[in-house]
RNA sequence: UCCUUCUUAGCUCAGCUGGUUAGAGCACGUGACUGUUAAUCACGGGGUCCCUGGUUCGAGCCCAGGAGAAGGAGCCA
Protein backbone atom coordinates (compact mmCIF):
# COMPACT_ATOMS: atom_id res chain seq x y z
CA UNK A 1 0.00 0.00 0.00
CA UNK A 2 1.04 3.19 -1.26
CA UNK A 3 1.45 6.35 0.79
CA UNK A 4 -1.68 9.27 -0.21
CA UNK A 5 -1.43 12.89 0.19
CA UNK A 6 -3.41 14.82 2.81
CA UNK A 7 -5.02 16.66 0.17
CA UNK A 8 -6.60 13.60 -1.50
CA UNK A 9 -6.89 12.10 1.72
CA UNK A 10 -9.18 15.18 2.53
CA UNK A 11 -11.28 14.79 -0.39
CA UNK A 12 -12.24 10.91 -0.04
CA UNK A 13 -15.67 9.86 1.04
CA UNK A 14 -14.78 7.96 4.77
CA UNK A 15 -15.82 4.38 4.02
CA UNK A 16 -13.07 2.79 6.11
CA UNK A 17 -10.58 2.01 3.72
CA UNK A 18 -6.93 1.82 4.76
CA UNK A 19 -4.51 4.63 4.29
CA UNK A 20 -1.35 5.23 4.72
CA UNK A 21 -0.41 8.64 5.43
CA UNK A 22 3.34 10.29 5.90
CA UNK A 23 4.16 14.07 6.81
CA UNK A 24 5.17 16.56 9.51
CA UNK A 25 3.50 16.77 13.07
CA UNK A 26 2.03 20.20 13.30
CA UNK A 27 0.41 19.58 17.19
CA UNK A 28 -0.02 16.54 19.17
CA UNK A 29 -3.23 17.05 21.51
CA UNK A 30 -4.58 15.13 24.47
CA UNK A 31 -1.56 12.57 23.74
CA UNK A 32 -4.48 11.64 21.42
CA UNK A 33 -4.80 13.48 18.72
CA UNK A 34 -2.19 14.83 15.78
CA UNK A 35 -2.76 17.56 13.33
CA UNK A 36 -0.48 16.19 10.38
CA UNK A 37 0.83 18.19 7.46
CA UNK A 38 2.37 17.02 4.67
CA UNK A 39 2.94 20.50 2.49
CA UNK A 40 0.33 19.55 0.18
CA UNK A 41 -2.22 21.83 1.40
CA UNK A 42 -2.38 23.86 3.98
CA UNK A 43 -5.18 21.83 6.20
CA UNK A 44 -3.91 19.42 8.21
CA UNK A 45 -5.27 15.41 8.58
CA UNK A 46 -6.57 14.82 12.15
CA UNK A 47 -4.92 11.13 12.77
CA UNK A 48 -6.47 9.35 15.69
CA UNK A 49 -4.01 7.73 18.13
CA UNK A 50 -6.30 5.51 20.21
CA UNK A 51 -5.47 4.92 23.82
CA UNK A 52 -2.71 1.50 24.31
CA UNK A 53 -2.12 1.83 20.75
CA UNK A 54 1.54 2.96 21.65
CA UNK A 55 3.91 2.76 24.38
CA UNK A 56 4.90 5.34 26.71
CA UNK A 57 8.36 5.96 24.66
CA UNK A 58 7.09 6.24 21.31
CA UNK A 59 3.89 8.32 22.22
CA UNK A 60 6.52 10.83 23.61
CA UNK A 61 8.15 11.11 20.47
CA UNK A 62 5.21 12.76 18.65
CA UNK A 63 6.30 16.04 19.20
CA UNK A 64 6.03 18.83 17.14
CA UNK A 65 8.14 18.86 13.26
CA UNK A 66 8.39 15.29 14.11
CA UNK A 67 7.85 13.06 10.52
CA UNK A 68 5.97 10.34 10.73
CA UNK A 69 4.41 7.50 9.06
CA UNK A 70 0.67 6.78 10.06
CA UNK A 71 -1.55 3.63 8.84
CA UNK A 72 -5.03 3.24 10.22
CA UNK A 73 -8.48 3.41 8.64
CA UNK A 74 -10.16 6.62 7.17
CA UNK A 75 -13.51 6.81 9.07
CA UNK A 76 -16.15 10.15 9.62
CA UNK A 77 -14.49 12.60 12.33
CA UNK A 78 -16.33 11.69 15.60
CA UNK A 79 -15.19 15.79 16.46
CA UNK A 80 -16.72 18.58 14.72
CA UNK A 81 -13.03 20.63 13.62
CA UNK A 82 -12.78 18.52 10.12
CA UNK A 83 -14.90 16.19 8.13
CA UNK A 84 -12.40 12.94 7.98
CA UNK A 85 -10.03 11.54 10.35
CA UNK A 86 -7.43 8.87 10.17
CA UNK A 87 -7.73 5.98 12.99
CA UNK A 88 -4.55 5.04 13.31
CA UNK A 89 -3.67 1.12 13.76
CA UNK A 90 0.49 1.60 14.07
CA UNK A 91 2.17 5.13 13.77
CA UNK A 92 5.87 5.02 13.11
CA UNK A 93 8.39 7.61 13.64
CA UNK A 94 10.47 8.84 10.73
CA UNK A 95 12.47 11.73 12.43
CA UNK A 96 12.40 13.02 15.71
CA UNK A 97 12.46 16.37 16.48
CA UNK A 98 13.64 17.45 19.74
CA UNK A 99 10.56 19.39 21.64
CA UNK A 100 12.88 21.32 23.32
CA UNK A 101 15.25 22.81 20.54
CA UNK A 102 12.34 22.65 17.53
CA UNK A 103 11.88 26.81 17.33
CA UNK A 104 8.74 26.13 15.44
CA UNK A 105 5.56 26.18 18.22
CA UNK A 106 2.03 25.51 17.89
CA UNK A 107 1.25 29.42 17.95
CA UNK A 108 1.85 32.41 15.91
CA UNK A 109 5.27 33.68 15.43
CA UNK A 110 6.77 37.32 14.25
CA UNK A 111 7.47 37.34 10.50
CA UNK A 112 10.72 39.12 11.53
CA UNK A 113 11.61 35.54 13.68
CA UNK A 114 11.03 33.47 11.05
CA UNK A 115 12.88 34.94 8.43
CA UNK A 116 15.67 34.47 10.43
CA UNK A 117 15.29 30.99 10.29
CA UNK A 118 14.12 31.10 6.53
CA UNK A 119 14.72 27.29 6.48
CA UNK A 120 12.18 26.14 9.00
CA UNK A 121 9.58 28.62 7.26
CA UNK A 122 8.05 26.33 4.83
CA UNK A 123 6.54 24.37 7.15
CA UNK A 124 3.98 27.30 8.66
CA UNK A 125 0.88 28.10 7.66
CA UNK A 126 1.55 31.28 6.19
CA UNK A 127 4.66 30.21 4.35
CA UNK A 128 3.20 27.35 3.30
CA UNK A 129 0.15 29.24 1.47
CA UNK A 130 2.23 31.84 0.02
CA UNK A 131 5.19 29.40 -1.27
CA UNK A 132 2.05 26.97 -3.12
CA UNK A 133 1.02 30.26 -4.58
CA UNK A 134 4.22 31.78 -5.60
CA UNK A 135 4.52 27.77 -7.33
CA UNK A 136 1.07 28.65 -9.18
CA UNK A 137 1.19 32.03 -10.32
CA UNK A 138 5.23 31.02 -12.17
CA UNK A 139 2.97 28.00 -13.87
CA UNK A 140 -0.02 30.13 -14.07
CA UNK A 141 2.87 32.50 -16.41
CA UNK A 142 3.62 30.10 -17.93
CA UNK A 143 0.66 28.49 -19.45
CA UNK A 144 -0.51 31.86 -19.95
CA UNK A 145 2.40 32.47 -22.82
CA UNK A 146 2.32 28.58 -24.19
CA UNK A 147 -1.36 28.75 -24.72
CA UNK A 148 -0.86 32.02 -26.66
CA UNK A 149 2.47 30.48 -28.82
CA UNK A 150 5.48 32.77 -27.35
CA UNK A 151 8.56 31.37 -27.14
CA UNK A 152 10.48 30.91 -23.72
CA UNK A 153 13.60 32.44 -24.41
CA UNK A 154 16.49 31.69 -21.65
CA UNK A 155 18.53 35.08 -21.73
CA UNK A 156 22.33 34.79 -20.34
CA UNK A 157 22.87 35.29 -16.27
CA UNK A 158 26.43 36.23 -16.80
CA UNK A 159 26.62 39.36 -19.57
CA UNK A 160 29.32 41.96 -20.63
CA UNK A 161 27.07 44.74 -21.59
CA UNK A 162 27.33 47.60 -18.48
CA UNK A 163 24.59 49.60 -20.87
CA UNK A 164 21.11 48.46 -19.66
CA UNK A 165 21.13 51.35 -17.87
CA UNK A 166 18.77 49.61 -15.09
CA UNK A 167 20.87 49.97 -11.97
CA UNK A 168 24.39 48.66 -10.53
CA UNK A 169 25.64 45.21 -11.33
CA UNK A 170 27.21 42.62 -9.42
CA UNK A 171 30.43 42.23 -11.07
CA UNK A 172 31.73 38.33 -11.93
CA UNK A 173 34.99 37.13 -12.12
CA UNK A 174 37.47 34.70 -11.43
CA UNK A 175 40.26 36.78 -10.20
CA UNK A 176 42.08 36.44 -7.11
CA UNK A 177 41.08 39.36 -5.39
CA UNK A 178 43.82 39.72 -3.46
CA UNK A 179 46.45 39.70 -6.68
CA UNK A 180 44.26 41.42 -9.11
CA UNK A 181 45.69 42.37 -12.73
CA UNK A 182 46.71 45.72 -13.58
CA UNK A 183 48.02 46.82 -17.04
CA UNK A 184 50.52 49.10 -17.89
CA UNK A 185 47.92 52.37 -17.20
CA UNK A 186 47.31 50.94 -13.70
CA UNK A 187 43.98 49.85 -14.30
CA UNK A 188 42.47 46.26 -13.60
CA UNK A 189 43.14 44.28 -16.52
CA UNK A 190 40.00 42.60 -17.57
CA UNK A 191 41.92 40.89 -20.49
CA UNK A 192 43.06 38.69 -17.98
CA UNK A 193 39.88 37.44 -16.46
CA UNK A 194 38.00 34.25 -17.04
CA UNK A 195 35.70 36.23 -20.44
CA UNK A 196 38.84 38.09 -21.08
CA UNK A 197 36.57 41.04 -20.48
CA UNK A 198 34.81 43.47 -17.49
CA UNK A 199 31.21 40.81 -17.05
CA UNK A 200 28.51 41.36 -14.54
CA UNK A 201 24.93 39.41 -13.77
CA UNK A 202 22.49 40.38 -15.84
CA UNK A 203 19.92 43.10 -14.83
CA UNK A 204 17.26 42.83 -17.15
CA UNK A 205 17.26 39.93 -20.33
CA UNK A 206 15.35 42.70 -22.49
CA UNK A 207 17.81 43.80 -24.98
CA UNK A 208 18.40 40.05 -25.84
CA UNK A 209 14.73 39.28 -25.58
CA UNK A 210 14.56 41.97 -28.16
CA UNK A 211 16.66 39.62 -30.44
CA UNK A 212 14.65 36.91 -30.37
CA UNK A 213 11.55 38.81 -30.75
CA UNK A 214 12.81 39.97 -34.15
CA UNK A 215 12.50 36.00 -35.47
CA UNK A 216 10.26 34.28 -33.33
CA UNK A 217 7.33 36.98 -33.36
CA UNK A 218 6.95 36.83 -29.54
CA UNK A 219 8.64 35.82 -26.70
CA UNK A 220 9.13 36.21 -23.04
CA UNK A 221 11.86 35.15 -20.55
CA UNK A 222 11.09 34.25 -16.67
CA UNK A 223 14.45 34.27 -14.65
CA UNK A 224 16.37 35.76 -12.20
CA UNK A 225 18.05 39.38 -11.85
CA UNK A 226 20.52 41.08 -9.80
CA UNK A 227 20.96 44.52 -8.57
CA UNK A 228 23.30 45.58 -6.36
CA UNK A 229 21.24 48.88 -5.33
CA UNK A 230 21.55 49.10 -1.55
CA UNK A 231 18.24 49.03 -1.25
CA UNK A 232 16.53 48.73 2.10
CA UNK A 233 12.89 48.32 1.15
CA UNK A 234 9.65 46.26 1.63
CA UNK A 235 9.69 46.06 -2.40
CA UNK A 236 13.34 45.62 -3.32
CA UNK A 237 15.37 42.63 -3.83
CA UNK A 238 19.10 42.10 -4.83
CA UNK A 239 17.99 38.81 -6.02
CA UNK A 240 14.40 38.81 -8.12
CA UNK A 241 12.74 37.07 -10.52
CA UNK A 242 10.97 38.73 -13.79
CA UNK A 243 8.93 38.29 -16.62
CA UNK A 244 10.12 39.90 -19.89
CA UNK A 245 7.92 39.64 -22.84
CA UNK A 246 9.14 41.38 -25.84
CA UNK A 247 6.87 40.83 -28.83
CA UNK A 248 6.93 42.00 -32.89
CA UNK A 249 4.21 44.13 -34.66
CA UNK A 250 2.82 44.98 -30.52
CA UNK A 251 2.35 48.92 -30.36
CA UNK A 252 2.18 50.38 -26.46
CA UNK A 253 -1.50 49.48 -26.75
CA UNK A 254 -1.05 46.07 -27.30
CA UNK A 255 1.77 45.94 -24.94
CA UNK A 256 -0.88 47.45 -22.52
CA UNK A 257 -3.35 44.82 -23.09
CA UNK A 258 -1.49 42.20 -23.37
CA UNK A 259 -0.04 43.19 -19.93
CA UNK A 260 -3.72 43.52 -18.70
CA UNK A 261 -4.67 40.27 -19.62
CA UNK A 262 -1.60 38.38 -17.88
CA UNK A 263 -2.39 39.92 -14.75
CA UNK A 264 -6.02 39.00 -15.49
CA UNK A 265 -5.14 35.29 -15.81
CA UNK A 266 -2.73 34.49 -13.52
CA UNK A 267 -4.84 36.14 -10.42
CA UNK A 268 -7.54 34.68 -11.77
CA UNK A 269 -4.97 31.30 -11.80
CA UNK A 270 -4.26 31.36 -8.04
CA UNK A 271 -8.09 32.52 -7.41
CA UNK A 272 -8.99 29.12 -8.99
CA UNK A 273 -6.14 27.01 -7.94
CA UNK A 274 -4.97 28.17 -4.04
CA UNK A 275 -8.68 28.67 -2.84
CA UNK A 276 -7.92 27.19 0.35
CA UNK A 277 -4.30 29.20 0.71
CA UNK A 278 -6.05 32.29 -0.37
CA UNK A 279 -8.62 31.93 2.32
CA UNK A 280 -6.19 31.17 4.97
CA UNK A 281 -4.17 34.31 4.03
CA UNK A 282 -6.95 36.92 4.08
CA UNK A 283 -8.34 35.08 7.27
CA UNK A 284 -5.00 36.19 8.53
CA UNK A 285 -4.61 39.32 7.09
CA UNK A 286 -8.60 40.48 8.67
CA UNK A 287 -6.58 39.09 11.97
CA UNK A 288 -3.79 41.29 11.69
CA UNK A 289 -6.03 44.22 10.37
CA UNK A 290 -8.10 44.27 14.15
CA UNK A 291 -4.46 45.40 15.71
CA UNK A 292 -4.72 48.44 13.63
CA UNK A 293 -7.39 51.68 14.15
CA UNK A 294 -10.55 51.70 12.07
CA UNK A 295 -9.32 54.25 9.78
CA UNK A 296 -6.11 52.55 8.93
CA UNK A 297 -8.25 49.03 7.58
CA UNK A 298 -8.72 48.19 4.01
CA UNK A 299 -12.07 47.94 2.93
CA UNK A 300 -11.59 45.39 0.72
CA UNK A 301 -10.21 41.95 2.44
CA UNK A 302 -7.55 40.19 0.65
CA UNK A 303 -9.77 37.97 -1.50
CA UNK A 304 -11.90 40.78 -2.58
CA UNK A 305 -9.56 42.71 -3.64
CA UNK A 306 -8.01 40.00 -5.77
CA UNK A 307 -11.45 39.46 -7.35
CA UNK A 308 -12.04 43.27 -7.78
CA UNK A 309 -8.80 43.31 -10.00
CA UNK A 310 -9.59 40.36 -12.11
CA UNK A 311 -13.07 41.94 -12.88
CA UNK A 312 -11.86 45.29 -13.76
CA UNK A 313 -10.41 46.82 -16.01
CA UNK A 314 -6.96 48.90 -15.31
CA UNK A 315 -7.38 52.94 -15.56
CA UNK A 316 -5.21 54.02 -18.02
CA UNK A 317 -3.99 57.45 -18.07
CA UNK A 318 -1.21 59.81 -20.00
CA UNK A 319 1.45 61.23 -17.59
CA UNK A 320 0.25 64.63 -18.66
CA UNK A 321 -3.03 63.97 -17.27
CA UNK A 322 -1.70 62.51 -13.80
CA UNK A 323 0.24 65.14 -13.06
CA UNK A 324 -2.91 67.16 -13.91
CA UNK A 325 -4.79 65.38 -11.15
CA UNK A 326 -2.39 65.75 -8.92
CA UNK A 327 -1.49 69.32 -9.10
CA UNK A 328 -5.88 69.77 -8.87
CA UNK A 329 -5.91 67.38 -5.94
CA UNK A 330 -6.95 68.83 -2.42
CA UNK A 331 -3.58 66.92 -0.99
CA UNK A 332 -1.35 68.88 -3.54
CA UNK A 333 -3.71 72.14 -2.33
CA UNK A 334 -3.38 71.35 1.26
CA UNK A 335 0.07 70.74 1.14
CA UNK A 336 -0.38 66.87 1.91
CA UNK A 337 2.38 65.64 0.14
CA UNK A 338 5.53 65.61 0.85
CA UNK A 339 6.77 66.59 -2.42
CA UNK A 340 4.01 68.86 -3.87
CA UNK A 341 3.22 69.00 -7.79
CA UNK A 342 4.00 72.03 -9.52
CA UNK A 343 5.94 71.40 -12.79
CA UNK A 344 5.44 69.18 -15.60
CA UNK A 345 8.12 66.74 -15.88
CA UNK A 346 9.14 65.87 -12.70
CA UNK A 347 9.02 62.18 -11.56
CA UNK A 348 6.08 60.75 -9.58
CA UNK A 349 7.54 60.33 -5.97
CA UNK A 350 5.93 57.10 -4.13
CA UNK A 351 3.17 58.93 -2.63
CA UNK A 352 1.82 60.45 -5.46
CA UNK A 353 1.86 56.96 -7.11
CA UNK A 354 -0.23 55.66 -4.01
CA UNK A 355 -2.60 58.73 -4.59
CA UNK A 356 -3.36 57.66 -7.57
CA UNK A 357 -4.01 53.95 -6.91
CA UNK A 358 -5.74 54.23 -3.71
CA UNK A 359 -7.48 57.17 -3.42
CA UNK A 360 -8.21 58.68 -6.84
CA UNK A 361 -9.10 55.92 -8.72
CA UNK A 362 -8.96 53.23 -6.72
CA UNK A 363 -7.72 50.72 -8.59
CA UNK A 364 -4.71 49.26 -10.71
CA UNK A 365 -3.95 52.36 -13.22
CA UNK A 366 -1.41 52.31 -16.26
CA UNK A 367 0.80 55.02 -16.80
CA UNK A 368 2.02 56.28 -19.92
CA UNK A 369 3.58 58.43 -22.27
CA UNK A 370 6.75 59.73 -19.48
CA UNK A 371 8.87 62.62 -19.98
CA UNK A 372 11.66 61.12 -21.87
CA UNK A 373 14.51 62.50 -19.38
CA UNK A 374 13.22 59.98 -17.23
CA UNK A 375 13.38 57.22 -18.66
CA UNK A 376 15.38 54.40 -20.55
CA UNK A 377 17.16 55.31 -23.86
CA UNK A 378 15.36 52.42 -25.86
CA UNK A 379 11.90 53.58 -25.52
CA UNK A 380 9.85 55.27 -28.26
CA UNK A 381 9.73 58.94 -28.53
CA UNK A 382 6.45 60.90 -29.13
CA UNK A 383 6.08 63.40 -32.13
CA UNK A 384 5.93 66.20 -29.14
CA UNK A 385 9.59 65.70 -28.88
CA UNK A 386 8.86 65.79 -25.13
CA UNK A 387 7.57 62.43 -24.09
CA UNK A 388 7.94 58.42 -24.74
CA UNK A 389 5.88 55.49 -24.89
CA UNK A 390 6.52 54.11 -21.99
CA UNK A 391 4.03 52.65 -19.46
CA UNK A 392 4.19 51.63 -15.71
CA UNK A 393 1.08 49.38 -14.37
CA UNK A 394 0.64 50.75 -10.48
CA UNK A 395 -0.59 47.81 -7.72
CA UNK A 396 -2.19 49.06 -4.65
CA UNK A 397 -0.07 48.68 -1.56
CA UNK A 398 2.75 47.35 -4.09
CA UNK A 399 3.45 50.75 -6.61
CA UNK A 400 5.21 49.81 -10.02
CA UNK A 401 4.74 45.87 -10.87
CA UNK A 402 5.33 46.41 -14.35
CA UNK A 403 7.30 48.38 -16.54
CA UNK A 404 7.56 48.50 -19.91
CA UNK A 405 6.99 50.36 -23.47
CA UNK A 406 7.26 50.41 -27.00
CA UNK A 407 10.50 50.09 -28.03
CA UNK A 408 12.16 52.87 -30.44
CA UNK A 409 12.59 50.77 -33.93
CA UNK A 410 14.01 54.03 -35.58
CA UNK A 411 17.73 53.33 -36.17
CA UNK A 412 18.41 57.00 -36.20
CA UNK A 413 16.36 58.50 -33.17
CA UNK A 414 17.96 55.49 -31.58
CA UNK A 415 22.00 56.39 -32.38
CA UNK A 416 20.68 59.94 -31.66
CA UNK A 417 19.38 59.58 -28.36
CA UNK A 418 21.74 57.23 -27.11
CA UNK A 419 24.69 59.50 -27.81
CA UNK A 420 22.49 62.25 -25.38
CA UNK A 421 22.51 59.72 -22.55
CA UNK A 422 26.02 58.63 -23.37
CA UNK A 423 25.09 55.18 -24.19
CA UNK A 424 28.43 53.41 -25.70
CA UNK A 425 26.83 53.08 -29.07
CA UNK A 426 29.40 50.79 -30.41
CA UNK A 427 29.17 47.95 -27.45
CA UNK A 428 25.73 47.76 -28.37
CA UNK A 429 25.61 47.39 -32.22
CA UNK A 430 24.50 43.65 -31.71
CA UNK A 431 21.57 45.05 -30.50
CA UNK A 432 21.28 48.43 -33.28
CA UNK A 433 21.08 45.10 -35.96
CA UNK A 434 17.45 45.08 -34.76
CA UNK A 435 17.27 48.47 -36.49
CA UNK A 436 19.35 47.96 -39.44
CA UNK A 437 17.76 44.29 -40.35
CA UNK A 438 14.60 44.23 -41.12
CA UNK A 439 13.25 46.55 -38.12
CA UNK A 440 9.73 46.92 -37.24
CA UNK A 441 7.45 48.18 -34.49
CA UNK A 442 7.77 46.07 -31.35
CA UNK A 443 6.96 46.49 -27.48
CA UNK A 444 7.55 44.36 -24.30
CA UNK A 445 7.69 44.18 -20.35
CA UNK A 446 9.06 43.66 -17.72
CA UNK A 447 7.01 42.15 -14.39
CA UNK A 448 8.42 41.50 -11.30
CA UNK A 449 7.54 38.18 -10.15
CA UNK A 450 8.13 38.69 -6.10
CA UNK A 451 6.17 42.02 -6.64
CA UNK A 452 3.06 39.92 -7.89
CA UNK A 453 3.72 37.17 -5.40
CA UNK A 454 3.19 40.44 -2.67
CA UNK A 455 -0.07 41.61 -4.43
CA UNK A 456 -1.49 37.83 -4.14
CA UNK A 457 -0.59 37.05 -1.03
CA UNK A 458 -1.39 40.17 1.05
CA UNK A 459 2.42 39.97 2.39
CA UNK A 460 3.97 43.31 2.87
CA UNK A 461 7.38 42.09 2.51
CA UNK A 462 9.44 41.48 -0.52
CA UNK A 463 11.59 39.31 1.86
CA UNK A 464 8.39 37.10 2.92
CA UNK A 465 8.10 35.87 -0.92
CA UNK A 466 11.24 34.45 -1.77
CA UNK A 467 12.27 31.44 -0.30
CA UNK A 468 16.10 33.19 0.76
CA UNK A 469 15.85 36.42 -0.17
CA UNK A 470 18.72 38.40 -0.57
CA UNK A 471 19.37 41.80 0.32
CA UNK A 472 22.44 44.26 1.58
CA UNK A 473 23.95 42.80 3.89
CA UNK A 474 22.08 39.66 4.12
CA UNK A 475 23.52 36.08 2.37
CA UNK A 476 21.88 33.50 4.65
CA UNK A 477 21.12 29.95 3.15
C1' U B 1 22.61 55.83 1.41
C1' C B 2 19.25 59.19 4.45
C1' C B 3 15.31 59.76 8.33
C1' U B 4 12.49 57.51 12.42
C1' U B 5 11.76 53.65 15.83
C1' C B 6 13.13 49.25 18.21
C1' U B 7 16.68 45.45 20.79
C1' U B 8 14.56 42.38 28.29
C1' A B 9 13.60 34.15 29.06
C1' G B 10 13.28 29.61 23.25
C1' C B 11 8.91 33.01 21.20
C1' U B 12 5.54 37.42 22.00
C1' C B 13 5.87 41.25 25.27
C1' A B 14 5.35 44.17 30.36
C1' G B 15 8.83 46.57 33.54
C1' C B 16 6.10 53.29 36.83
C1' U B 17 9.92 59.22 38.18
C1' G B 18 16.92 55.75 38.25
C1' G B 19 16.00 52.20 44.07
C1' U B 20 16.07 45.86 47.30
C1' U B 21 15.76 39.06 44.75
C1' A B 22 13.72 41.65 36.68
C1' G B 23 7.84 39.71 35.57
C1' A B 24 3.56 37.60 32.44
C1' G B 25 1.52 34.54 28.50
C1' C B 26 3.01 30.82 25.27
C1' A B 27 6.82 27.05 24.58
C1' C B 28 9.68 23.28 27.32
C1' G B 29 9.95 19.43 31.67
C1' U B 30 7.09 16.53 35.46
C1' G B 31 2.26 15.01 37.03
C1' A B 32 -3.19 14.82 36.35
C1' C B 33 -7.09 14.36 32.72
C1' U B 34 -8.56 11.81 28.09
C1' G B 35 -12.99 13.40 21.70
C1' U B 36 -9.11 17.31 21.52
C1' U B 37 -9.08 21.77 17.67
C1' A B 38 -2.91 26.88 19.25
C1' A B 39 -6.86 21.22 24.60
C1' U B 40 -7.18 22.13 29.94
C1' C B 41 -5.37 22.15 35.22
C1' A B 42 -1.16 21.95 38.92
C1' C B 43 3.95 22.26 39.82
C1' G B 44 8.95 23.23 37.97
C1' G B 45 13.45 24.71 35.28
C1' G B 46 14.89 28.81 32.26
C1' G B 47 17.98 35.88 32.02
C1' U B 48 25.42 38.41 29.24
C1' C B 49 18.20 43.22 30.16
C1' C B 50 22.28 43.64 22.13
C1' C B 51 27.77 45.23 22.87
C1' U B 52 31.50 48.88 24.77
C1' G B 53 32.39 53.00 27.68
C1' G B 54 30.46 56.94 30.86
C1' U B 55 27.25 59.69 34.65
C1' U B 56 25.41 58.19 39.62
C1' C B 57 25.63 56.00 46.41
C1' G B 58 22.75 53.00 42.89
C1' A B 59 21.44 51.94 35.63
C1' G B 60 17.03 47.26 32.19
C1' C B 61 15.74 52.73 32.59
C1' C B 62 20.00 58.58 31.71
C1' C B 63 24.42 60.00 28.17
C1' A B 64 28.12 58.70 24.10
C1' G B 65 29.90 55.27 20.51
C1' G B 66 29.09 50.62 17.98
C1' A B 67 26.17 46.30 16.10
C1' G B 68 21.61 44.21 14.45
C1' A B 69 16.42 44.64 13.08
C1' A B 70 11.87 47.06 11.43
C1' G B 71 9.21 51.01 8.97
C1' G B 72 9.50 55.22 5.64
C1' A B 73 12.36 57.87 1.56
C1' G B 74 15.50 57.57 -2.79
C1' C B 75 16.68 53.93 -6.87
C1' C B 76 13.47 50.46 -9.36
C1' A B 77 10.64 45.39 -10.85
Amino acid sequence: MSRVKVKAVLGLKPESQEITVKGWVRTFRNNQFIALNDGSTNNNLQVVVELGLLDETTLKRITTGAAISAKGTLIASLGKGQSVELVAKSIEILGDSDAEKYPLQPKKHSLEFLREIAHLRFRTNTFGAVFRIRHSLAYAVHKFFHEKGFVYLHTPIITASDAEGAGETFAVTNFDLNNIPKNDKGEIDFKQDFFGKHTNLTVSGQLEGELAAMAFGDIYTFGPTFRAENSNTTRHLAEFWMIEPEMAFYDLNDNMDLAEELLHYVINYALENNKEDIDFLTQRLLEEEKQKPQNERSEMNLLEKLQFCVNNKFERVTYTEAIAILKDSNHNKKKKFQYLVNEWGVDLQSEHERYLVEKHFNKPVILTDYPKNIKAFYMRQNDDGKTVRAMDILFPGIGEIVGGSQREERLEKLETRMKEMNIPVEELSWYLDTRRFGACEHAGFGLGFERLVLFVTGMTNIRDVIPFPRTPNNCEF
